[in-house]
DNA sequence: ATGAAAGCGCTAACAT
DNA sequence: ATGTTAGCGCTTTCAT
């Protein structure tokens, strides 16, 4: 039998090698036909479109969304950058995110900028290489070259977990250093008056320190600053640097009556330390966390904390993406979801 | 001045719209030429290569990537499976897959297949019309019809954190029955002979659950599985969930003298139930995590526990993957990670 | 070492 | 409601 006339090799196609093309065939329309019966049915007469909707089943097809977003200019993809995906602060926010895109129909890229800067050009580069509908920022943001790469990039940016004055784009978060103020005028409220301060050393904790400690200067409980006993350790924040920084504060003369963590899990360290030392909480140091993560209301004592909406922060992103991607404009750029302070047995 | 003869609306091309032609005119090369000094630099003579980075340079280009995947049949995505990503057990495993996938040039999706099959069917067929060049399944998996349509797909698949007896393609992964025999080793040995488990309900666990059951069996510390006290939680776990397991497990008579817990966030709780009501752990009651979280040395005490190399998994998974779409051969289809029982204070 | 032609699989823009 | 045509931006194949 003679084969048709072909180029030699067709050139291996992907496996499923089903192309709209094939579907179309069976059923007996245009490609452009099938292609509308998939993703805009309400434009195709009710029987062309059960005949395409015969052919996909039969065939297995699954479109080649490289090919439609090639095409269409719409990925369908949002990248979502976060420092570690280890920690426990964003998880909750890219789990929420993740969930909400899908629902659109959009699918979550996800990009790992370390704590450091280096290799954060390469990530930008392979994220805007995919042209994605949107790109969520989490967390720590950025060298002056990156911000600009984005801006200049025109893809949508939502910055998140924090109010920085001029975002790049969209911003979905809260004030730091109000949220440290807060737990000041929490702490100040109960009578305490030799507050520490057990941070991790990044940037937004920093910023609560720094809203803390001034608000404490304002109610006078504290002359200076320097009079707020702050013992910083390396992020990430764990339990055993929660452990080993009490231990440290209760060497003070004073000791401090009041500690304010700047995560749930230091948080959590010094509740272990505490009880291991038999230094009772609250009575004679009171233990505030940040975070408000699943184990706080667990703990024992159980711990007050700052809650922060991190789930509505990943959902908000989503729509911020989804909206502008299909066209439709959000009401505002900057969303403040704010924060509350859990009160709770341990301050 | 007359304007070259152009179709109406050239069409809206990415913001940046910048493409492999302008680098190309701009470098006074064709468009093939540009393409092998960015992707065979070694193809290309030196100047010419210098000339086109510089028109890089100059104009900001970045490949689309989707452009590129459709044409070469490589897209350079793997997606990973994971059923949520807001539990501890896999981030380690992600963010090393993250890194190492980075580091190949290759970017992660990733899909939540919750912990019920509905969605999955839509999150597969959103993954295959990616045309990834791997998927790695993480944890739970899968729908009959899930499994068939991955093989079908013809993508590489590694399955992880599990050793099942018929994988879809490779693996990488331990014995969880295995596992569990060991920790009922372990106990035996140090004379428990009262062991209870307090276990997630979910397949690995209970897969351990009749490891570590059947074993105690054979060691003849029970004469029957029904011996064994069991108290399942839902997944996913939580510390609040070990507090109510311990309490349960202590009202019955006789208490156990150890637990075997199937997360080592379970055996936090426990821990502090057993610390809330001054029951002495170990010398009372013996506890084992599983998972060997980051916090699992610094507790009080110290938690005995399973270790899993989660991040070993990752980046084998990723070599996996990223050899196998390099068209090298990698040597074998199932890796055994292993595991370790990590002793400390708490048994 | 470089280029011309063709096409990956799909969708936007016009038809009709 | 359906089809035709012309690409999206890149890489493959085959020449030179």
């Amino acid at each position: 039998m003679d084969a048709p006339v072909l180029p030699p090799t067709r050139r291996r196609r992907g496996a499923s090698g089903i192309t709209l093309g094939d579907v179309a065939r069976l059923a007996g329309v245009s490609p452009i036909t099938a292609s509308r019966a998939l993703n805009t049915p309400q434009q195709v007469a009710p029987e062309t479109l059960a005949r395409v909707r015969a052919a996909v089943e039969r065939t297995g097809y699954v479109p080649n969304r490289l090919a439609g977003g090639l095409a269409s200019a719409r990925s369908r993809l949002v990248a979502a950058v976060v420092p570690t995906i280890a920690g426990p602060v964003f998880m909750e926010t890219v789990e929420s995110l993740t969930a909400a895109l899908a629902d659109s129909g959009y699918q979550l890229m996800l990009g790992q900028s370390g704590y450091a800067d280096s290799r954060e050009d390469a990530l930008l580069e392979a994220i805007i290489g995919r042209r994605p509908d949107g790109i969520v920022l989490t967390g720590i943001m950025h060298s002056a070259t990156g911000r600009r790469r984005l801006m200049s990039s025109g893809i949508p940016v939502v910055e998140t977990w924090d109010l920085t004055p001029t975002p790049i784009d969209m911003l979905v978060g809260f004030s730091h250093a109000d949220a440290g103020a807060a737990v000041a005028d929490y702490l100040h409220a109960r009578g305490r008056r030799r507050p520490a301060v057990l941070s991790g050393d990044d940037e937004r904790a920093r910023r609560r320190l720094q809203g803390f400690t001034r608000r404490l200067q304002q109610l006078g409980t504290v002359a200076d600053a320097a009079d707020v006993a702050v013992r910083l350790v390396p992020a990430p924040t764990t339990l055993g640097s929660g452990r080993a920084g009490l231990a440290a504060l209760l060497d003070l003369d004073p000791a401090p009556d009041a500690v304010f963590c700047s995560s749930d899990l230091l948080a959590l360290g010094v509740l272990t330390e505490a009880a291991a030392r038999g230094v009772a909480v609250p009575e004679r140091i009171a233990v505030i966390g940040f975070g408000d993560l699943a184990f706080a209301g667990d703990s024992h004592p159980s711990l007050t904390t700052v809650r922060i909406d991190g789930t509505g922060i990943g959902r908000l992103a989503a729509r911020c993406i989804v909206e502008r991607a299909e066209g439709r404009s959000v009401e505002g750029r900057v969303f403040d979801v704010g924060f509350s302070v859990i009160e709770r047995a341990s301050a």
